[in-house]
DNA sequence: CGATCGATGTAAACACTGATTACACCCTGG
DNA sequence: CCAGGGTGTAATCAGTGTTTACATCGATCG
């Protein structure tokens, strides 16, 4: 299974890493359920079966896919916000909830295909959990901590919790279907966030002001 | 196109309804992308080319089966609540809003499949817009207008409108999604709603008190 | 009434897919 | 040096979406 990495020993060498890597890519725009073994071993300069020897089905391929798209999705997180630091200031950890909220809004918008795979069927292996990375729900909650810590918001409960994800997510995924008005990323993700926040019993004190942004 | 309904004249006669009724069936349980032709084709009892007299394509039955999603849904908000009646009181204004709200998350959770797929690819045929049934947005619009119109809500912008709609799309999407926490829907969904009005500028008045029921 | 014609269904074929199998290769460890 | 196992190949199988040529039925019209 692990391989010495990048000796490229065999006739063709990390193989497994190709494959994830260009259905990835091909995640990027859409409709993976469409991927074609047949297609990635062409692409990849091999034979269908040779892929095999790496993946038990295709199914497999898809939820390898996934679980690489929750460890791009963490990625996002920590390049729009380090998970040590802690908010320096009210302002700040707005702030930084913001950045979380529009960091999960654009990964979805740039990768939809990929990001309907997540939560769809194939979304998580069970047999493969990587506690190594904190999870979108841990992000969540810390963000959501710090803003009761500068009491900010009224409560910090894992039914907050949840409800802040949804309200994103579900902005997430009616920003790129074609079935709901659409509407500039970004801008609108701070009008949503500031909603939320107020859903939460925010005291409204920066609700209309400028907020510091991260980066 | 459209046949005299029942008088069944032709070897076998309205096959294109049973092939609608046949994939919404499939799409009630999940998975409606693997929908076969060859499978569709012998539950019907017919050859596969059969059904190409009467869509072009996989992608229209696709489309077609979308399109009958939407009715359906437009079917049970109509079965919460008569969209031409008006809301008496304010608590009323609430619970009509709530039945909505749950109507929707309830029929993402027992018609998973079908719900994807409307906001799919597939979403919307742009050949076939349908104007005499309300959409979810004026279901949603109307019940935001009669919160405001009794001074509950501090504006009903179409901004409020997107941001309702969001926060209930996605407690129905994580609702069933397996990549996160699941919990029952209708309590559930009681406290989302709760947190969304809120977020509308809701002034609690009925927050936590019981509020009356629609049926 | 009977011929005609378009709408509907059939059977066979084509190219493609996911998956399995028997076989060849070549690196590694003893 | 040589066995063995991990890796890739070629051929093959059943199943798929789609197209084509052909058959059949039902209504329409002279």
């Amino acid at each position: 299974m692990t391989q010495s990495a990048d000796t490229k020993p065999l006739h063709h060498g990390r193989l497994r890493e190709e494959v994830i890597r260009h259905a990835l890519a091909e995640a990027r725009l859409g409709a993976i359920e469409g991927l074609s073994m047949r297609d990635l071993s062409r692409q990849l300069g091999v034979s269908p079966g040779a892929i095999y020897r790496h993946f038990e089905d295709r199914d497999a391929i898809l939820r390898a896919v996934a679980q690489a798209g929750f460890d791009l999705l963490a990625e996002r997180f920590a390049a729009a916000l380090p998970f040590d630091s802690t908010a320096t200031s009210g302002a700040d950890a707005v702030a930084r909830f913001e950045a979380l909220a529009i960091a999960y809004v654009t990964f979805a918008s740039t990768h939809y295909g990929l990001w309907r795979l997540m939560f769809g069927p194939y979304g998580r292996d069970p047999e493969a959990p990587r506690p190594e990375r904190p999870t979108t729900y841990q992000w969540l909650g810390k963000a959501l901590a710090e803003l009761h810590a500068h009491g900010l918001i009224e409560t910090a409960t894992p039914e907050d919790q949840y409800f802040a994800w949804t309200a994103v997510h579900g902005l997430s995924d009616l920003q790129a279907s074609p079935a709901a008005p659409s509407a500039p990323v970004t801008a609108n993700t701070r009008r949503h966030v500031r909603l939320t926040l107020r859903a939460l019993g925010y005291r409204a004190k920066y609700l209309d002001s400028a907020v510091p942004r991260h980066d």
